[in-house]
DNA sequence: ATGACGGATCTAATCCGA
């Protein structure tokens, strides 16, 4: 099974590169955050064309936003207003594989703002929140089998941002941060998969500013978006990719996909 | 300043992203 997570800023404005990505990779599973569209908007006749007959939506207008699409039949699903907010962060997906049931969680965590400080920036607090509630929860949860991935607005580990030391005091990766997400990390024992293909010492970036004039050339990127596994399917990965192509394509998202291959 | 762009919104200037 192939699957995809892609922070994809607009749907709608993207449906041609989303169509295009399908095509190019046939993805089982698509995850996309920041959909921006609300659900009886979202753009599925091409996709359902394609075999994307089983499609999940939380979207909310203008912001937001996240989807689950998969040609391979979902048997159960639920979303979770997290920090009591309706504001299309969470999707989670049931896939049956023989006798496995199988959870597959969507997430668009909060990006947190500019100051670093849960005090004076009400934005850093929902993040925090955020990330102690998905602990809690999925906690509770403790699924055996059970996949985790999106844009988790978190770039843990030194090699993951261009300079460690630049960023660190900027949201993303200041040591609050990092230290939540290894915290959350900890809990189910989820496996990170970019993690465990690519070693901690090669830098491994997910997005890439918009206003840098040259993205490619000055290359100053973070790894925001995750895909993560529980410890019993780590052995079933067959392999990831972060498609960093997609960046260049026409009017890309920040943001590219992240692939990961599953025997399940 | 790392870097000033790109998306959505009651189409114009404002909020938001990270």
């Amino acid at each position: 099974m192939r699957i995809i997570t892609w922070n994809i800023n607009s749907v709608r404005l993207r449906e041609p590169s989303l169509l295009r990505l399908a095509k190019k990779h046939e993805p089982d599973i698509i995850c996309l955050q920041e959909t921006k569209c609300p659900n009886e908007a979202f753009p599925e006749k091409k996709l359902r064309g394609l075999g994307y007959t089983h499609i999940l939506k939380n979207g909310i207008k203008g912001y937001h936003g996240v989807a689950i699409i998969s040609r391979v039949p979902i048997v159960g699903s639920h979303q979770i207003d997290y920090c009591r907010r309706k504001d299309g962060r969470h999707l989670c997906a049931t896939i049956k594989s023989g006798r496995r049931t199988i959870d597959i969680h969507n997430f668009y965590v909060p990006a947190g703002g500019d100051e670093a400080d849960v005090k004076t920036n009400e934005k850093f607090a929902h993040k925090m929140s955020f990330v102690r509630e998905m602990c809690r929860r999925l906690q509770g949860d403790a699924p055996q089998y059970a996949l985790l991935m999106g844009d988790l607005n978190i770039a843990p580990y030194e090699h993951d941002v261009w300079s460690s030391q630049q960023l660190q005091k900027v949201v993303s990766h200041t040591p609050q941060e990092r230290k939540a997400l290894n915290k959350l990390l900890q809990t189910c024992d989820w496996q990170d998969v970019a993690r465990h293909f690519v070693s901690a010492d090669e830098k491994l970036y997910s997005w890439w500013s918009y206003r840098s004039t040259d993205w490619k050339k000055s290359d100053r990127g973070r790894r925001l978006d995750h895909l993560w596994v529980t410890k019993s399917l780590l052995k079933a990965v067959q392999g990831f990719e972060i498609l960093k192509a997609v960046r260049g394509w026409q009017r890309p998202s920040d943001h590219v996909p992240v692939i990961m291959d599953i025997d399940i």
